[in-house]
DNA sequence: CCTCTAAGGTATCGAGTCGAAACTATCTTG
DNA sequence: CAAGATAGTTTCGACTCGATACCTTAGAGG
């Protein structure tokens, strides 16, 4: 196996270690974070599913264990009977702000800068190869999109024909279209 | 939450996810490829506890389960009545070497063989930085060790006092320390 | 020696992950 | 409207993983 793949597997296992700290699981870290950074129409349990690779069963389950805790809740969404709309409580917000993975962003501050910038651009592309090979949605933010159109001052999605809520210009999309 | 912290923990999310295959759980393939890379002396299940970051419970029922699965096999260690000496089965060795995480080399092959060098040096280092702070052994390889010293085309460890086996000394060992 | 303590492991428990499969309810399309 | 696709839930079984209690062996000091 290349130098490479094994510091990404001790890495990852450290990612995993760390986040077994204040009483949540890493999938329930990684569900927290993404509805932290995903836009409205991406908060579902189908957009968790498909950012973090967990099958339908997994994410009900884990949101069964988030909404126990008390740091998600979810409403049925008022357009599509099928579907629900979830967002983190204020207490979701606050424990989503110490995840542990930003001890690992500390060890990063101790890199220089052009170690930093060739990481960064390394893992990005690596991650791009990785989606490619595993037909994965890209998941990239609305500004970035082939439908994000900006109106007289405002934001606009073309995909979903609706006004883009201030602020969530720079949120995570599951529609999300490059070019 | 920076950037490259994002990437690391999507990559990392892709890391376990790909692990799931061949009937392996992420922890028991990790559990091989430590199995594979590290010396004699670093083949026991403290070992394996101190590189992945495992209790010893967890690191007894996982050796357990691919004891099972008849890929590893232990001895008694006949100078420490504590200790056991696990090593990787014939089947241990083939199974490992189907290791889904290098469908992830496969990607990393895709990259430049600038990305590639600058993604290395990078994980390299925030990998040292993350072991610093979680006071973690190394395990480092024989070849670099304090300890390591060549006498007469031999190679011999001076903190153990043994001979290295041949091959070996490029091993992952969990008594390894730098300079 | 013999006790004390440290170290290497095992057993057990509880909460949770995760794939698979069966099932319900709600759109969507022809 | 019927057929099929979508969004989620529920249940099952094997396993992870921290925590805790426990057992055995090793080594050190009186």
């Amino acid at each position: 196996m290349s130098d490479t793949l094994n510091l990404l597997d001790r890495l990852s296992r450290i990612v995993v270690n760390e986040r077994h700290a204040l009483g949540l699981k890493p999938v329930q870290w990684e569900v927290l974070g993404y509805l932290r950074d995903a836009n409205r129409v991406s908060r579902t349990p189908g957009g968790v599913g498909a950012y973090l690779g967990l099958t339908k069963g997994t994410v009900s389950q884990t949101l069964l264990a988030l909404e126990r805790k008390g740091v998600v809740t979810r409403l049925a969404d008022p357009f599509d009977g099928r579907k629900q709309n979830l967002s983190l409580t204020p207490a979701g917000e606050a424990l989503v702000s110490r995840d542990p993975l930003n001890t690992l962003g500390e060890a990063l501050d101790g890199l220089s800068e052009t170690d930093q910038a060739a990481l960064q651009t390394g893992l990005a592309r690596l991650l791009d190869q990785s989606l490619k090979r595993r037909n994965g949605r890209p998941f990239g933010v609305c500004q970035t999109c082939r439908y994000f159109r900006s109106d007289a001052g405002e934001f606009v999605c073309g995909l979903l024909e609706q006004l883009i809520p201030a602020g969530e210009e720079k949120a995570r999309c599951i529609e999300y279209a490059a070019e």
